[in-house]
RNA sequence: GCCGGGGUGGCGAAAUGGCAGACGCGACGGACUUAAAAUCCGUUGACCGUAAGGUCGUGCGGGUUCGACUCCCGCCCUCGGCACCA
């Protein structure tokens, strides 16, 4: 130990020191609890950012207070290596993407190394790699064997700027997720995992992990699912064979159907005559809808209602009645059955449709209270059920005009009409999802290949399992166009067919690259398996996670699919539960100040508000970096970046590192067991082992429930209790000496998560050999409740709730004394004195409370 | 529009229904120094008061309670998600 302290001398020491003893490396054959901790894996860009350097922290505090606890604590880290950029930087300078993402991993794995974060290093990972990508193509063969994945030509989504496709979850509000640039649909044949087949699982599940996840990442999957229970009716075409379907979650209200309103492409618009004008007007119609979507300039924005009379009728089921049908703008063709009956007095869509429209409003639905008097008064008066109404009543209520389903509750109503419609053959009970399956075909070079092979003869033909994996070709010709780059490897496209030996070719996308962060926690367990995935029993040691840490960004991309994920692979049978992770703890993003603006905005280059990790880090060092991140804000909230903050980190630190430096030699010959009873103890060293014993108690109770900003301040408080001690080291008594290094050592191995090197390095200072990890050591204090109760209490005395004096007792002094001594003190009588005292009420070691009137 | 989170000092924040503002940043005053930096000590929610002390104060309005930042009801603002979802 040096006299002063100097950040980068002690963190390389250390960093040396772990990497030689192999100090983070687990096994599962490790005797002790497991725990497994795990940071979002990254994308290799080439530089670590501050969001990193949060993630990271968060993930190792954790990970180091679960070792000291004594957990064989599992915390490795990899890297989400296929994707855009680097396809972008071939593109664009005619650099390999391999070379390109290599070199980005070996600067980033040295920059994370510099901040000394506890990973397993030996078990890195790569979705790049050959052994890697092996496994998500053998998914997809299994996959495809249970009928999980097909193959369709579908309308995509279209990123016209990265000229590729998007899932529904990446294109999210009509926007790319990466690139923000407008979507546009496109035809093609594209594979599809059934990700809806788990729409169901993906809910129920909830109930698993509702205890361990953000309720907001719950309600933001629940929304995306989009679960909604009601009923599909089929309405005959009038003189024609075929049916319109429409599912409604307000079968109570068919009786005021006065439209069927279908999609601009729906099926049945082929039924109107070939000879009618109508025929023209139905496709120009639908063209102009086409084309104000593809160029509007707000993609979430809704468009004004239009419609077009097809000239065609519909025959409601539950009446008979013929109703026109329309073609219009605001009916989506995949969602639902693509077509709607139009309820204008309940349905605010419908309403505003026949609004301008001019078409009939036939209340059905009565508010209860008044439901009675309505239909009596209908009844007698024989009215006609169109009336003049402001807007749309939505309410569920009173069914009326309805036949004989009238007087009925909405819902027992609509239960009943389901039922009926089944009976009938003309409908019954749904559930419809918002959830599309997950489309995976990637028109790009840089991601697994997805091994398929097509025969002119066999047809489609998935690769045999013992032909993985499908290497991509080391070059390539990157032209930023619609294909796929691999379509021009005539070595990679030109094969034979596994099944009859004649010339055949290759499938030409590759897979999103969700896929690959879709299972990379499991292969961590495994690394190396060169025969599965992974081993089952060893997922079973470790898997699911206990804690897992990452941005909010992926509630509904990534942490959608690695639930559906782990339910598809316990369905082929390779793992034994239901959900990946126990635990999910979302970060909050760092921010910084927009130059020349006030607006806080999450760093990044194009806003030139970011800040170099590694310039911090040379700047204050990475313990009081990481100190730094976690003191400043809880891991939940936005986390403003401000410099200054650092020094107070710095001085802490340092203060705490000059007190070990000035009593270490005192320490040496302090005493090993705590003073016995009779012994005598200064108030000064009762105080500290006080506080000791309390701090340890907060930070112990601070860990568990993930406040790690309390837990710094806590830390905070301990030294500033020892810098009160004022005593000289030489000075001290035995007992004082106890004191102390009890409190130091504390501090010291509590420290530890926040500022691991500079703790391990006043760990040693203080006579302790091999490091705080030293042979599965566990560490971590035991407060001793005796010891952390106070001697003496100030007890705060309110009259009417307002405080009036404290009075000082003892931690059992009992509530008749304690009311007493409240009633007897001098500036309480102030306020009682002439009142009548209603009522005392006594907390023991909280309070005092006296009502007077 | 629907769903969810959040509004506490100059700032980041803390507080199982029991002393609001712990801890830190910044600011101000002082010590040390030729000086500055660093370090150390002190002050720092607002208002009234020389002081002792008092009054107000956790977005707004009500309620429950001996007691509410915390629980309940109704609003306002703000951030995020979804959005013509039938």
């Amino acid at each position: 130990m040096d006299e002063k302290y100097y950040p980068e001398k002690i963190e390389e020491k250390w960093q040396q020191h772990w990497e030689r003893a192999g100090a983070f490396q687990v096994e599962s054959t490790d005797p002790r609890p497991k725990f497994y901790c795990l940071e979002m894996l990254p994308y290799p860009s080439g530089f670590l950012h501050m969001g990193h350097v949060r993630n990271y922290s968060i993930g190792d505090a954790l990970s180091w207070y679960k070792r000291l606890r004594g957990f064989a604590v599992l915390h490795p880290i990899g890297w989400d290596s296929f994707g855009q950029p680097a396809e972008q930087a071939a593109i664009k300078r005619g650099i390999n993407p391999r070379d390109w993402t290599e070199e980005n991993i070996a600067h980033m794995r040295g920059q994370m190394k510099r901040l000394g974060v506890s990973y397993d290093w030996r078990r890195e990972i790569a979705a790049h790699r050959p052994e890697y990508y092996r496994w998500d193509q053998w998914f997809f063969l299994k996959m495809l064997e249970r009928g999980l994945v097909y193959k369709r030509k579908s309308a995509v989504n279209w990123c016209p700027q990265e000229q590729t496709v998007l899932s529904n979850e990446q294109s999210s509000g009509g926007v790319c997720w990466r690139c923000g640039a407008v979507v546009e649909k496109k035809e093609l044949e594209q594979w599809f995992i059934r990700i809806t087949e788990y729409a169901e699982p993906l809910l129920d599940d909830m109930r698993e992990i509702e205890a361990g996840w953000p309720e907001r990442v719950l309600t933001m999957q629940r929304n995306w699912i989009g679960r909604s229970v009601g009923a599909y009716i089929d309405f005959a075409v009038r003189g024609s064979d075929s049916k319109i379907r429409i599912f409604t979650t307000r079968l109570d209200t068919i009786y005021g159907a006065t439209a069927v309103v279908v999609a601009t492409d729906h099926p049945v618009l082929a039924e109107v005559p070939e000879d009618s004008a109508l025929r023209d007007d139905v496709a120009r119609f639908a063209a102009r809808v086409r084309n104000t979507r593809a160029s509007r300039v707000d993609p979430t924005a809704d468009e004004e209602k239009e419609g077009l009379n097809t000239g065609l009728f519909a025959v409601n089921p539950f009446n008979g009645e013929q109703l026109p049908v329309w073609v219009a703008n605001y009916v989506l063709m995949d969602y639902g059955a693509g077509a709607v009956m139009s309820v204008p007095a309940h349905d605010e869509r419908d309403f505003e449709f026949a609004q301008k429209y001019s078409l009939p409003v036939r209340r059905v639905i009565e508010r209860v209270s008044h439901a009675q008097e309505e239909i009596e008064h209908d009844a007698e008066a024989g009215l006609d059920q169109s009336v003049a109404m402001p807007h749309a009543f939505t309410d569920y209520g009173i069914v009326v005009n309805s036949g004989d389903w009238g007087g009925k509750l909405s819902a027992d109503a609509s239960r009943e009409m389901a039922a009926h419609a089944e009976a009938k053959g003309f409908g019954g009970g749904a559930v419809t999802y918002r959830l599309r399956d997950w489309g995976i075909s990637r028109q790009r070079f840089w991601g697994a290949p997805i091994p398929i092979i097509y025969c002119d003869v066999c047809g489609t033909v998935p690769v045999p399992e013992d032909q993985l994996p499908v290497k991509l070709p080391e070059q390539a010709a990157f032209t930023g166009t619609g294909e796929s780059p691999l379509a021009g490897v005539a070595e990679f496209v030109n094969t034979t067919c596994p099944k009859c030996d004649r010339p055949a070719r290759r499938e030409t996308d590759t897979m999103d690259t969700f896929i690959d962060s879709s299972w990379y926690f499991f292969r961590y367990v495994d690394p190396r398996n060169d025969a599965a995935p992974f081993d089952k029993e060893t997922i079973a040691h470790w898997v699911p996670v206990d804690q897992y840490i990452g941005g909010i960004d992926h509630a509904v991309m990534h942490l959608l699919y690695t639930r559906f994920w782990t339910k598809m692979m316990r369905d082929i049978g390779v793992v034994d539960f239901n959900e990946p992770a126990k635990r999910l703890m979302t970060q909050g993003m760092v921010t910084n100040l927009v130059e020349g603006t006030s607006e806080w905005k999450r760093m990044s280059k194009s806003l030139g508000n970011g800040v170099d990790p590694d310039d911090m880090i040379e700047a204050y060092g990475s313990d009081a970096v990481r100190l730094f991140v976690l003191f400043a804000a809880p891991p939940e909230n936005e986390l403003r970046w401000q410099e200054a903050g650092i020094d107070g980190a710095v001085r802490f630190l340092r203060r705490v590192y000059n007190f070990v430096w000035r009593w270490r030699s005192a320490l040496r010959d302090a005493p090993r067991e705590a003073p016995s009873a009779g012994e005598d103890v200064s108030p000064a060293a009762r105080t500290l082992r006080g506080v000791t014993h309390r701090t340890i108690a907060r930070v112990t109770e601070d860990f568990e429930r993930f406040h790690l900003n309390t837990n710094v301040a806590a830390l905070m408080e301990l030294s500033n209790a020892l810098g009160e001690f004022t005593k000289r080291p030489d000075d001290a008594t035995a007992p004082e000496r106890f004191a102390v290094r009890e409190a130091l050592e504390a501090l010291v191995v509590m420290l530890a998560p926040f500022a691991p090197h500079v703790a391990e390095e006043m760990w040693e200072s203080l006579g302790h050999a091999g490091g705080l990890l030293a042979e599965g050591a566990a560490h971590w204090p035991q407060a001793d409740a005796g010891l952390a109760r106070k001697d003496e209490l100030e007890i705060p005395v309110q009259v009417n709730g307002k405080l009036r004096a404290r009075i000082s007792a003892t931690p059992d002094t009992s509530e008749e004394t304690l009311r007493a001594a409240a009633l007897a003190d001098e500036k309480v009588r102030v306020w009682t004195d002439g009142k009548q005292i209603v009522k005392v009420v006594v907390v023991p070691q909280r309070l005092v409370n006296i009502v007077v009137r």
